[in-house]
DNA sequence: GTATTAGTGTTTTTT
DNA sequence: ACACTAATAC
């Protein structure tokens, strides 16, 4: 195909509304992109144009995205058009953009190149081992909300303790050549602001800026952008108001709204044409939608037609609802990969999972236990963090007892306070005081045997996959893990391994793969993977699928209490339209009166009214016919629901049965869980 | 001093 | 499913 055909292709795959925002080529521009309407692919054929014509060089072209998937994909799209002329763009989220930047720069800020990323997981570490050395005791979640807010604002606690336990927080950081998410963003303003001539080089460079998912911006992402339009002010956003759903992380959506006046000369195109849902749902989603106050004039809809009606379920526990949606899975004779099942919060999979699994329906559960975060998966990266960067103290932690080896909490404790008083890493403290610590032959031999480790693999070359193979020799892993689970729990850890190590082939420097693992969001292990899938809303988050359940709609869970708390009612609505413009060909709106682990009745949740969907006399919105009770399994009069008299706890009712056990919700006592034999229940209704 | 085990709690959303 | 704790075993 000639070029001037490809420029007329793209061309003619897209709307008028999506080339009329593509044909703007210098000068800032918002793309109002509603749910599915196409913005993935006005961006990507935006960029291959401007190269195609000659326009812009790859490497004068930035594109920031949300997730390193949709980086991947759109370079993907991008290439499948240019060619290989793509590799040279920059393609990054906000969070990846900064460490290139920073690595490329490193010594300006007193970083070394190899400096490291730090998750939750080692700030957790970090702050345990801070408290610990303190005498102090407060709670790691609210110790990191107060360093973010530090970070992002300079805002310092009353608290004397906690300012010192922060302060130690970033001492350490710097001190073990560290970096948080936080930091990638505020070390690249940083270093904007510190060096013009570094600013400069990238302001000159990146003649076309984009970005997907502008309302989900951060201030500081924002001051970014800013410092980087310095001398040309061709901007590209696209974003959607509607769909911001991450204040709690720093994003604003003022930002967006803020557009026209931010960038006085703006052009502003609205795709409203929607191409995935029905129009049912889309109606659905207008109509929930627009009881938001803080939004701009915006109606999706579709030449699709009608399509089936939303339907709600109503069960009265979560077990039910589990049960109920097997069925509707099983009897649609849809492949299961048509299906997802999004909640609010993590804690709602619980009841599904089991009720899946108990059919034998195939499941992948996206986020929750993302597959880097489990524990196998955590310590062999450990190890590699290690042989990397010595100074990563959260590491070696990690695995220096991993597979036991003959070093414990006394050996460690004293170690770390060697490497506190000397200014030291925890491993540089071992290699160089081994004689004061480790009188013992015992553990002495052990420390030893550990630092060679350490070393030999530091000198290994080659494929890091070969790397991590000899090291899982070497430390006797498979051995440990077959020692320490049951067989089958064993099976599924080592099969984690193989496929991380089958994730290293064709690396051949460790930097990068770690790079490419830190980094790495829980949309980038989704793929096409068969089986129905269970998420969070939020990671659902630009994906689509055909049929859709939504479950936990009920007050104080969906929307969520502190949200409610924090009158923040309108970004709870946001995530429900994000919710259900996920669906295309069907939705299922699900409440229950109880749930698990919540001992309180719970209520509908008020967007279903704001749907139109709780009135019962109107008879196309019935609740459902999917309304089934669980069937007894053992040889008892009991059902779920009925009223039972214990001797000891007084009166109940019976939420769940599972075999002989059965679990009550006492009036006095709360939820127990009693084994039928010996409970001597009676019935009582 | 170190390893292992049983018992407990967990539950907003995440780059 | 995991992390953490306290108690016990080695």
């Amino acid at each position: 195909m000639s070029k001037q055909e490809k420029i007329f292709e793209i061309l003619s795959n897209l709307n008028e509304k999506q080339r009329e925002a593509l044909l703007h080529i210098d000068g800032p521009i918002l793309v109002i992109a509603g749910a599915g309407s196409g913005k993935t692919r006005v961006l990507t054929y935006r960029i291959a144009y401007l190269i195609h014509q000659g326009i812009a060089k790859p490497e004068e072209i930035l594109a920031v995205t949300f997730t390193n998937k949709a980086a991947n994909e759109m370079k993907q799209r991008i290439r499948d058009i240019v060619g290989r002329r793509a590799n040279a763009i920059w393609i990054h989220t906000f969070h990846s953009m900064g460490a290139r930047i920073l690595r490329e720069n490193y010594e300006l800020l007193g970083y070394s190149r190899n400096f490291v990323i730090y998750d939750r997981d080692d700030q957790k570490r970090l702050l345990k081992n801070i408290m610990k050395s303190a005498g102090w005791k407060f709670d790691v979640g609210s110790l990191i909300y107060h360093i973010e807010q530090f970070k992002k604002y300079g805002v310092m606690p009353q608290d004397g303790r906690i300012q010192s336990i922060i302060e130690e927080y970033i001492e350490h950081m710097r001190k073990n050549n560290a970096m948080d998410f936080d930091d990638l963003l505020a070390n690249t303003l940083k270093l904007f602001d510190k060096h013009p001539e570094v600013l400069d080089r990238y302001a000159r460079k990146f003649r076309y800026i984009h970005v997907d998912e502008y309302q989900d911006t951060s201030p500081i992402q924002y001051k970014l952008i800013r410092r980087l339009l310095k001398y040309h002010n061709n901007i590209f956003v696209v974003g959607d108001e509607d769909q911001s759903i991450y204040s709690f992380r720093g994003a604003d959506f003022r930002i967006i709204l803020n557009f026209e006046k931010d960038f006085p000369s703006a052009k502003v195109v609205k795709l409203e044409q929607n191409y995935r849902s029905t129009k049912e749902i889309l109606d659905l989603a207008n109509r929930v939608i627009k009881n938001n106050r803080s939004r701009r004039h915006k109606v999706l809809w579709t030449n699709n037609t009608k399509g089936k009606k939303p339907v709600v379920l109503s069960h009265y526990s979560d077990r039910e609802e589990a049960a109920a949606i097997v069925r509707i899975i099983e009897k649609s004779g849809r492949p299961y990969s048509d299906f997802a099942i999004l909640y609010r919060v993590n804690a709602l999979s619980r009841a599904l999972e089991e009720a899946l699994m108990r059919n034998g329906i195939p499941y992948n559960i996206v986020g929750g236990f993302r597959f880097y975060e489990r524990k196998e998966v955590k310590d062999i990266l450990a190890y590699l963090r290690l042989i990397y960067n010595p100074k990563d103290d959260m590491a070696l932690e990690r695995i220096i007892s991993v597979p036991p080896r003959g070093i414990g909490g006394k050996t460690i404790q004293a170690f770390r306070e060697i490497a506190r008083r000397e200014g030291t890493s925890i491993y540089e403290a071992i290699k160089g005081y081994l004689d004061e610590v480790a009188r013992g032959k015992k553990t002495r031999q052990a420390l030893e045997d550990f630092v060679n480790l350490i070393e030999d693999m530091k000198g290994h070359e080659g494929d890091v996959s070969e790397m991590a193979q000899e090291l899982i020799d070497r430390i006797g892993y498979v051995e440990y893990i077959q020692s320490t689970e049951d067989p089958n729990q064993a099976q599924s850890r080592l099969e984690n391994i193989q496929e991380l190590i089958n994730s290293m082939k064709g690396y051949s420097s460790l930097e990068d793969y770690l790079e490419s693992i830190s980094l790495s969001s829980d949309q980038d292990e989704l793929d096409s993977r068969s089986g129905v899938k269970l998420m969070t809303i939020h990671s659902a988050k630009g994906l689509e699928f055909p049929v859709v359940f939504v479950i936990g709609l009920e007050e104080n869970i969906f929307p969520h209490f502190l949200s409610l708390s924090e009158n923040n009612v309108e970004e709870e609505r946001r995530l429900f339209y994000v919710a259900v413009t996920r669906a295309q060909e069907e939705l299922y709106l699900s409440y229950c009166d109880r749930r698990t682990f919540r001992s309180e009745m719970l209520q509908p949740s008020r967007f279903l009214e704001e749907a139109g969907l709780l009135d019962e006399e109107e008879e196309s919105y019935t609740i459902s016919e999917y309304t089934y009770e669980e069937e007894d399994t053992g040889d008892h009069p009991f059902r779920i629901g009925d009223i039972v008299e214990h001797k000891k706890f007084g009166i109940g009712r019976v939420m769940s049965i599972d075999g002989e056990r059965v679990k009550v919700l006492f009036q006095r006592e709360g939820l127990k869980t009693l084994v039928l034999k010996y409970a001597n229940l009676k019935k009582v209704s």
